[in-house]
DNA sequence: TTTATAAAAAGAATATTATTCTTTTTAATA
DNA sequence: TATTAAAAAGAATAATATTCTTTTTATAAA
C-alpha cells in the first residue's frame, strides 16, 4: 500500500507536527475548507497510522537536565542472547532516550539527557561501565544544539 | 527561580508526555481532582514554560523515511565566521534532524532521517561534501532501534 | 490554640469545539 | 451526457474547554 495522501493530507501533517493544539475550526479557516473533511482527513491519519500519537515536549533545561551526551559503545564477546540482555538494561535507564544498534566504528549509540557533567559520569561510572562485556566507549558531549526537532519536512516525500 | 512543581504537576507532565490529547476530565479524574485545577495547572506549565509545545509524532516508516543515520563530523580550517555559515547550511537540510556542535572525536554530530541508503548516499555526495572546509566524515547507520522518545522521566528530577 | 489570609480545589455556568449526520457538490467513469 | 462514488459543506448535537464564584485547605500571625 503506497501513499495515498494528498496535498491537503500532507499540509495537515505538517501543521500538526508544529502544533497539535490547534483547532479544526482555525485548520480549515487556514486551507479554505470547512470543519468536517478536515476533522475526517485527521482521524483517517490517525486511524491509517501516519500520525502515531499526540505528545507535550518538555522545556528539558527548565526542568534541570541541561545536558545532551551521545555515547558510542561496542561491545566485546557479543553472543546473541547478551546483545539482547544489554540493550533491556540500557532501555531501562531513564537518562537514556534513544538507543540505536549501528553499523560502522561502534555496535549501539546512545542518546542520553542529564543534569550535568556529574550526572553523566556518574552514569558512566555507576551504570554503564557495570555492564559486562562492554568494550570501548566514546562519549560525545553536546556543547550546543543548532537543531532538534522531529518536524519530518514532507515536501520531499509527497 | 528554582523548580516549584509538586506532585501534581510532575504527573501532569508525565501525563502529557505520553498523550497531549488527554481531555481534562479524564485526567482529573486519574488525579483524583475535578477540572479546574487540572485546567488552571496546564496552563501554568504552558505559561512558565514547562511545557514547549504540543506535536503530532509521525510514523517515519509509514512516510517513506525508513533509515535514520548519525553523522560525525569533523571541520578542517574553522574560522567562527565559516562555522556559523557551515551550521546555516546544515540546518537547512530537511534531512537533518538535529545538529550537535559536540566535544570529543568530532566537531559535529548530525542526526538524519532519509528514505533508504541511496537517499543517504545521495546526501552525501550532492549535499554534504560539497560544503568547504570539511575534514573527517564518519556515519553511523541504523540498523534497529530499541529506543527513541522525547518522553523524560520526571521520578528523577523530581 | 485560635484567627486571619492566601492559595488551591470544587462546583456551577458559559462559550467553544469536536463530532455526527444529512445534503450538496465535485470528480470520475461508463 | 448520465451515473455513481467520493469529498466537501452545512446544520445540529454532544462533549469539552474555559471562566467565574464559592468552598475548602493550608499557612502564618496573634
Amino acid at each position: 500500500m503506497p501513499h495515498t495522501l494528498d496535498k491537503i493530507d500532507t499540509q495537515l501533517l505538517t501543521i500538526l507536527q508544529k502544533n497539535s493544539n490547534r483547532t479544526t475550526k482555525s485548520i480549515a479557516k487556514e486551507l479554505g475548507m470547512t470543519t468536517s473533511p478536515i476533522f475526517e482527513r485527521i482521524k483517517k491519519l490517525e486511524k491509517e497510522g501516519y500520525i502515531e500519537k499526540y505528545v507535550a515536549i518538555l522545556n528539558n533545561k527548565k526542568i534541570g537536565l541541561k545536558l545532551t551526551v551521545f555515547i558510542g559503545i561496542t561491545l566485546q564477546g557479543h553472543t546473541r542472547s547478551y546483545l539482547e540482555k544489554f540493550v533491556k538494561e540500557i532501555n531501562n535507564f531513564p537518562e537514556v532516550i534513544e538507543c540505536h544498534r549501528v553499523s560502522g566504528n561502534f555496535d549501539y549509540l546512545l542518546k542520553l539527557v542529564v543534569e550535568d557533567i556529574e550526572a553523566y559520569e556518574t552514569f558512566i561510572i555507576s551504570k554503564l561501565t557495570l555492564l559486562p562485556y562492554l568494550g570501548n566507549v566514546q562519549s560525545l558531549i553536546a556543547l550546543s544544539t543548532s537543531k532538534e526537532t522531529n518536524e519530518i519536512d514532507l515536501s520531499r516525500v509527497l
